[in-house]
DNA sequence: GTTTGTTTTTGAACCGAGTATGGTTATTGT
DNA sequence: ACAATAACCATACTCGGTTCAAAAACAAAC
């Protein structure tokens, strides 16, 4: 389908007509299932629930530590290259266009909202709108870095260490600040 | 010009077609001046240099002082309520239009790979992309706080004296962790 | 002050994403 | 069998943005 369109041609060089007409459907069909073209190449990315793993933490977790725990877990079960080559096709894709690049930045949007409304019972709005931000930032980077490595040649192995690493380093420095970076 | 159009009814309901017509001027010659309609919005936005003002500091400076000393001063400069009017409907603008908003995070997104590529000499690579995306992100919230409250009927001088607390907090956090947060 | 060369502007055609419309085919319930 | 509803289709439209050749504006040289 789409996908396949993308990857072979890239994102901007195929048309929604072609799309359509690969797809046997009338245009206006296409955009009856799909809101955008983006989310032709977008549909199933993003779909972490931020505000509901912080709202269903369990009570003696901080918020930070559910997150992080999430994304350990994650990062552990990226390691099997199970659907590695169509996870491959769809980074070259996304990284290649950045029109996809910033609709990927508005699909955490709504989650960094709905994660500032979360925090809000704990924080002050400014401080949780400042937390939600950095927290989905830093997120959209660890994913952007990984794409990179993977796309950069590196085995998905290393990589899926490399992003357990990074997962680790990324909550260290929201959790402890910037100042606590060690120089490289 | 093309801002008090906007002002008066909205970003998406006026056309460029009509920008030019207003302007006495030919599409091709106003898209000859701006990319795209989003820049006819932002022209002069978003124009503070991160990178260069980490590059830039004293050399007894952390890169996050120079930087919070940097928006301290802005904060404190934008009290007076020069230019307010054209400011409020601005911001009104922006905040009321998705794609704005999205262009607006669009602009910031080169500052953020420039800082990110000046880090990169005290940091990793991946510790540096961390820091100027959690550092990134929080500057935009700061700017959406700062304009709904403005929007909110806020006066100036107390949006001001809000936004020149608010740069404090973002980076008391973004400097020693989101842990050292008190709950409100 | 006219000729020559260069830069700007123009209009108009064009492209692609997305929407509106009005009509045609299923599906479904009775 | 038959209406009601929903899905689908073809087509034409709007709007942002680009292209391009011709025209206008400008500057310099003689």
């Amino acid at each position: 389908m789409a996908l396949r369109l993308f990857a072979e041609r890239g994102f901007d060089a195929v048309t929604v007509n072609e799309i359509a007409e690969a797809a046997e459907v009338a245009k206006a069909t296409l955009f009856a299932y799909f809101p955008s073209k983006e989310s032709l190449a977008l549909n199933g990315v993003g779909g972490d629930d931020l505000a509901g793993i912080v709202a269903r933490r369990p009570a003696d977790e901080t918020f930070l530590d559910a997150l992080r725990a999430h994304y350990r877990a994650f990062a552990a079960g990226q390691m099997p290259d199970a659907g590695l080559d169509a996870l491959l096709a769809r980074a070259r894709v996304i990284q290649d266009s950045p029109a996809l690049l910033n609709a990927a930045n508005g699909l955490l949007y709504q989650q960094r909202q709905a994660l500032a409304q979360v925090l809000t019972d704990e924080y002050s709005p400014t401080a949780a709108a400042l937390m939600a931000a950095q927290i989905a930032a830093s997120l959209l980077t660890l994913q952007e870095t990984y794409f990179q490595r993977l796309l950069g040649g590196i085995s998905a192995q290393d990589a899926g260490r490399a992003l357990a690493r990074d997962v680790e380093l990324a909550f260290d420095l929201l959790e402890h600040g910037l100042t606590h970076a060690e120089g490289h």
